[in-house]
DNA sequence: TGTAATTAGTTTCATATGAAACTAATATAG
DNA sequence: CTATATTAGTTTCATATGAAACTAATTACA
């Protein structure tokens, strides 16, 4: 009877798979969760999409940086970082000059402006940082570094 | 000078946040890390997007679930379930019967041909997180576990 | 009962995304 | 040198996404 044998590989097949115990979907599901309650709290402050806060990090990280150096530093695509500029540039936080040394290169600097907001949002990703890791140990803390670096080389060879 | 001041502004905020330090995006880029790498394994060969393969694995746990309830379980939301489901059933893979009980619920099961499918993701998917965690220890692995649960808890606290 | 509120799921619409094409500048080879 | 390849960054275009509006069914309660 095909509906019984349907039925049979059913239940046989639930005990295969549990998502909530699969690793790619809890990462997945983890990364979501923080990554959309940390921008809740900078997009309402500042109004800045994702792309446009790792911009701005690495603007403050490194000032005078190209574009193709920040798709490197904030694992963002060229077309993300070019759009998130664009905006930051028409908002007056950042300054975009070429680089007289290659004329290809944009040299990618904060206006006052942009020092101010950014000088304001680091403390608040801090701060996030803080209250997400509340309760771990110092060795809680040092496990986890090592195993997220472990993963990442991991999926990287995958 | 203006200038001096803003270099010197630079310098100091360089050591307030580095990104590749910073928890969110640590998780965000290893998340999808994982994620390409998986979906690439399994879209190659399956032609299946996240979403599509979150509902094939929903309907494989709990056959003749509601969207609602794969909602919920494969953390999607009901517009992207709506559509992965439609997808599905136009390939033959899964069917969307009323539930008679309620007929505002949809009773989700698979085809032949969807039950097919599943059962060839699932040694995939499954060899997939062998392959990337291979290397860990059971101890690690129970760790890794642990604080993967606990980071949700805080973040989805905050 | 009949009306309001709720729930399930779909569709619409406006925005986000990224691959590929494009422009401009530089580097490399013949 | 000139021609070709490469690199930086932007724009275009087709697809993905999700909030809000919508349809249909059920539940609550006056």
């Amino acid at each position: 009877m095909s509906n019984t044998l349907i039925a049979e590989k059913g239940e046989k097949s639930a005990d295969l798979l549990h998502l909530e115990a699969f690793m790619p979907y809890r990462l997945a599901v983890l990364a979501t969760l923080v990554s959309d309650s940390f921008s809740t709290t900078y997009s309402d402050r500042f109004g800045l999409t994702i792309p446009q806060w790792r911009v701005m990090a690495a603007i403050g990280h490194a000032p005078g940086s190209s574009a193709s150096k920040i798709c490197t530093y904030a694992n963002l695509d060229k077309v993300q970082v070019s759009r998130a500029v664009a905006e930051l540039v028409q908002r007056g936080l950042v300054r975009r000059d070429v680089d007289e040394a290659d004329r290809r290169n944009m040299m990618l600097t904060f206006t006052a402006r942009g020092w101010h907001i950014y000088e304001n949002i680091v403390p608040v990703a801090r701060d996030y940082e803080k209250r997400l890791l509340e309760g771990f140990s110092e060795d809680e803390r040092a496990q986890l570094d090592r195993l997220i670096t472990k993963l990442a080389e991991r999926a990287a060879a995958l």
